[in-house]
DNA sequence: GCGAACGTACTCGGATAAACGTTGTCCGAGTCACAATGG
DNA sequence: CCATTGTGACTCGGACAACGTTTATCCGAGTACGTTCGC
């Protein structure tokens, strides 16, 4: 699994806890875990383009959610870096060979596949069912003034 | 996900078809479906390295599957082809940067690495669920003489 | 006729290349803020 | 003192390489079978 995936969660619940009145830069994000700033832009971008954050440029620009954060599922963060379609994918290897199943004798969908969905889909269903809102209530329940922690080094001067 | 685990999941039914008595050669198992047979051959290592498979060298070789299919989950072989690690891998960022967090001032677990967990093991249990038998059971309902089809199909000549 | 040894063909097994996707980096287009200027 | 205009710096955004993993392929070690030779 990508990479990219744990940086875009965490940058999601920085910035939920930040509120969406103040924008922080691609740099500040990755400054925070020391992670290469280019790169980090690139997810951040992905997030844009699934309307999970906005973009500003130039002054004073940066990302901010898009939306309250109770509305932001962990599904939401992992479809928009590694994309929506399915990591397994069938390719149908019984309709291939010297004795290829046609699809009008054998119309019903591939049993190997059908389970391999069903185990996605209870994955997906877990991850759906957790927003970025819980994960900062879990976090404001260990450390009750992390808000300020947080805002304060994001507003600290650049970079 | 890895392609191969496709082909391990037939070749497994398959050779559920054919029974323990009769090796399989990972030539015929590859001309069935029309695949690159070394590729094939090599996921079958694997299938055997775990034990799911046992290998015959010489005449008469070939593989066969280790134990009833009724005691082979989708998860084993899954794991075999894939490995035994998870597919999100904490790289515990937090623990990075100017203002980490050390291991002694904030000892609990990433909660988006929780989360990500929790959500694969849901994916795990899924899978887990499902045996080779039950799979062999559903064919046989839609197809009640497949089982001669198929070792009919393994037993002619060679390729 | 029977047993054993030999040769042969066949199998897996691991070591070796090519192709793809992910990771990482760079510079340009666009935009907002600020400061200087004139009324 | 206030509106306007020009400048400048800062931001994202997409285009461009390097690395690692997956995909694909090949040839060698080992084995069981069939045959042949000797008794």
């Amino acid at each position: 699994m990508n990479e990219g995936v744990e940086w875009a969660m965490h940058c999601c619940v920085n910035l939920s806890l930040v509120g969406p009145d103040q924008a922080v830069t691609a740099a500040k994000l990755a400054a925070y875990y020391d992670l290469p700033t280019a790169y980090l832009n690139k997810q951040l971008q992905a997030l844009a383009r699934d309307g999970i954050v906005t973009s500003s440029p130039g002054p004073r620009g940066g990302f901010r959610l898009a939306r309250p954060p109770e509305r932001i599922t962990m599904m939401d963060v992992v479809t928009a870096i590694e994309g929506p379609e399915d990591a397994f994918r069938c390719a149908e290897i019984r309709r291939q060979g010297p004795h290829a199943e046609s699809r009008e004798s054998n119309p019903a969908r591939c049993l190997i596949d059908e389970g391999m969905r069903h185990a996605e889909l209870a994955w997906r269903r877990e991850l759906a069912a957790r927003t970025i809102a819980d994960i900062r209530a879990k976090v404001l329940e260990r450390a009750p003034g992390w808000t300020e922690v947080v805002r304060k080094r994001y507003s600290t001067g650049k970079a």
